[in-house]
DNA sequence: TGATTTGGTCAAGCAGCTTGACTACATAGT
DNA sequence: ACTATGTAGTCAAGCTGCTTGACCAAATCA
């Protein structure tokens, strides 16, 4: 049996995957972000994060973290306010646009969705969601290689 | 239907699947390669390819990929023959050590599908793999997002 | 209290990629 | 055959996103 291929087959549909919600998430506006960037909004989306806590998910160093949510506040996705319960930490959270932006990638997600349901058919989709969640170690998504 | 986590899942899968074929891959000797190399070899190996071509493959400048096998090809992976055909060209190809990796890396591949293939079991896994042939586009494999 | 740990930033450096420029050879048009 | 244009490859310089190292302020532990 040629399962070998595998790695190839997962890497180009991940691939695909997020190319094609990054160029939904372009589309309606937002040009200014990377793919890395929806994995730091999906990080801050709700209850927010400090920088630390941001930069485990992303599974970086937390100086590349920070350097992130600079660049994130300058442009406008994120705020810096004070933390609750400790002075040193700041707790970062999504702006208005920010969460505007989330909702977008949503619909772009969505949106690539729909012919992978049509080529498969919802319940092999479902199936496939099922079987990866059993794959997937949670971990970094971030891949880097 | 929650079908908006399929996103992550499937990158979760293909890091976990792409991490544990390099961890296996180092654990057998070679320990000073990255998974792109992995990438460039699977191009090379047959016939070989010119720079050009593997620049194509890993959707790089010619200049990044002149630069790689440069750097395979002073560790002893890869060697430049003239191009049989083209004065100007000349043809990569793996040498013994870079095949010797490259089965390296087909055992470390199975050896990370096996408990896969017992998790979900090899009728499933199958199926898996034949969906993704689906959704899977044919494209550049490298992500860096 | 004093000692150690933790959250965050500043600074410098590095790796892998890019663009730009150039040479040598190939190919097409006339 | 001759010229013009295109292509394979390399050299050089620059950029970007990350790293390591140093540091301060606040929290936590003894």
């Amino acid at each position: 049996m040629t399962l070998l291929d595998l790695p190839v087959l997962l890497l180009s549909a991940a691939r695909a995957l997020v190319d094609g919600i990054d160029a939904g998430v372009r589309t309606r506006g937002f040009t200014d972000l990377r793919p890395a960037h929806g994995f730091a909004f999906a990080r801050l989306s709700g209850t927010g994060a400090t920088v630390v806590q941001l930069a485990e998910h992303l599974d970086v160093t937390k100086q590349a973290a920070s350097q992130m949510v600079e660049e994130l506040a300058k442009k406008g996705y994120v705020e810096r306010r004070p933390h609750p319960t400790d002075a040193r930490a700041r707790l970062i959270v999504l702006t208005e646009k920010g969460r505007a932006c989330t909702r977008a990638a949503d619909e772009a997600a969505e949106e690539v969705l729909r012919p992978w349901a049509k080529e498969l058919g919802p319940e092999r989709l479902m199936a496939l969601r099922q079987d990866l969640s059993k794959l997937a170690t949670p971990g970094r998504l971030r891949p880097t290689w």
